[in-house]
DNA sequence: CTGTTAGCGCTTTCAT
DNA sequence: ATGAAAGCGCTAACAG
């Protein structure tokens, strides 16, 4: 037990264990020179008075926080929770923390400041993209910044994305070699690197094969894309790509309560693979995203800009998951 | 611009500024007596130089990092990640940063003292809790626990939770009302208090009312609850009251897959209200959690506490939102 | 209002 | 292997 409101530092164990405080310092720093004996000592004294090092003090010295900041755009998309907790487990291996900023909207470059200050010791910014000068400052900080699911030309910044245009390109192979021939787009936001790749692979690869595209705004969330499809569906496509899980499911409600059966009259692939993806009620044929080997190569260029490496761009194929909603 | 590859301290903008160190932080620290002159200049010398206040200095000694824990279970039942967001808002407010901590499952514990080592503020735990011994290590640090949507006999330990046994009462009296006399309840985890306080109420009132009550285990999943559901449907309930909302999709995918219509055959009432609760495939009709409110009280918890005050216990009702998937 | 002076709790040389 | 001492960058008295 220890005195109430008290907190204890190194200095108190020290004196406990009748050492220095550096030797205190010692028993808790992996791989110092501390003799057995002594550490177990310190260690007994340490737990008996409740002592934990102070990180923060720590990091003042040591110039790394431990902590990497997370700006995040929109978490009400199922997409980004599983990114996210992917990237707890992925930085608890190496150590760090997430120091977690939802960010409203648009004004990432204010939060980025924010997050600099805690002394980050790197930026993931996912759905979001940061200014060029900011991705700069951070540069020139020393902080690595990894864009996560988008892309960008600032030279500073590492990205780690999908193989969004190959991903298009896939759907609408599969979808023409399945004998479909009018093609429904539905696109995220427009200005997101993610919505205009798979948007460019798909018309791409539709066209090399003599499909039509067209294209409905569904702006990656359900209630837009329902009324966009719902739209759209006064001349039936056959086959409709959605650019996330949401807008597919999306997709499959306006088909349904507009009399069409799926897959039977309409074939549905998104992009994206969700808890509800899996759904009974949906059912939907996806690309699966390799989350967790993105939130992995996030992570390692994190710790690779660390050591002075130049940042990458890393592009990871998703892969086709079948399920019922679309006949191939 | 400014040298690469340095942290610009406070030293360095005082002497650009022509001022003390201490001028600089006070030009930083709101409500502190500097000329206005002053810290016009060293703003101006600060903005050149790129300089921002290192918080970990900051903290260590003011003793307060601006970090709060947020110790949460399943990010991937989408109640949570609003949860999230709200907090992130609300934090924000009183200029605080989240620590996220997604937990596994269970080592709640060890994790607590990760986040005690990074000298939180507070700590939010959520969908969680933690064993009293811990919860009482918190409070003799001075940091203070919110348990949030769960409730705890620890003393140390503030609460805050939707009114779940009113909830269970409020959904048995209106599908009793509604004249439905065979009712089933998909539970969540057995222990966890929230799903224990629902399906008490629930039970009572309906006890009260002379209606009957199965309960089937859900465990708060989709999987989970539209194979319990599934089995159930061999002798059909006429109302269903899940546990949360993606129970509730189970339910009524699992009725649809049975043969049966929504609401006609099958009154469905959910707990939460999720973004997929408003999708027009389901259209779940919902007791909402007043998110933004809890998370409110949660952060005034929080700064009471800071201040010195009892925990406190907080219990908010949750409304009824009718839409189309009971028969009322 | 401003500069000087102590620390906050820890890591890290540098001697011993 | 250990202790003494010098900071990490900042805030907070305390004089002036």
């Amino acid at each position: 037990m220890t005195r109430a409101n008290h907190r204890v530092t190194s200095l108190d164990v020290a004196r406990a264990a009748g050492v220095s405080q550096s030797a205190v310092s010692r028993s808790f720093t992996a791989g110092a020179s501390v003799a057995p004996e002594t550490r177990t000592r310190v260690l007994a004294a340490a737990s008996a008075l409740g002592y934990r090092p102070n990180i923060l003090a720590r990091s003042l010295v040591s110039r790394t926080s431990g902590l990497v900041g997370i700006v995040m755009g929109h978490l009400t998309n199922p997409f980004y929770p599983a990114v996210l907790e992917a990237f707890g487990a992925a930085l608890r291996r190496v150590d760090k923390r997430m120091l977690l900023i939802p960010v409203p909207d648009g004004d990432v470059d204010q939060v980025i400041g924010e997050v600099l200050q805690h002394q980050v010791d790197g930026i993931v910014v996912a759905s979001a993209t940061l200014s060029s000068a900011l991705a700069e400052e951070c540069a020139r900080q020393g902080r690595p910044v990894v864009l996560f699911n988008r892309t960008t030309t600032a030279p500073t910044v590492a990205t780690v994305s999908c193989d969004n245009d190959g991903a298009g390109r896939l759907v609408a192979r599969t979808l023409v070699a399945a004998g479909h021939r009018r093609l429904l787009y539905v696109a995220g936001t427009p200005d997101s690197s993610t919505n205009v790749e798979r948007e460019r692979g798909f018309r791409a690869e539709a066209a090399a094969l003599g499909a039509a595209v067209r294209v409905v705004a569904g702006l990656y969330r359900y209630d837009t894309a329902f009324a966009a499809v719902t739209a759209a569906l006064t001349q039936p496509p056959d086959a409709v790509f959605a650019a996330n899980d949401v807008m597919g499911c999306a997709t499959i409600d306006a088909a349904r309560r507009h009399g069409l059966a799926v897959p039977e009259d309409l074939s549905v692939i998104a992009m994206d693979d969700g808890p509800m993806a899996a759904w009974a009620g949906y059912d939907l044929t996806v690309i699966r995203q390799p989350v967790t080997d993105m939130v992995a190569a996030a992570v390692d260029l994190l710790l690779a800009a660390g050591r002075g490496e130049a940042p990458a761009h890393i592009r990871l194929p998703g892969t086709l998951t079948e399920r019922g909603s679309a006949r191939l």
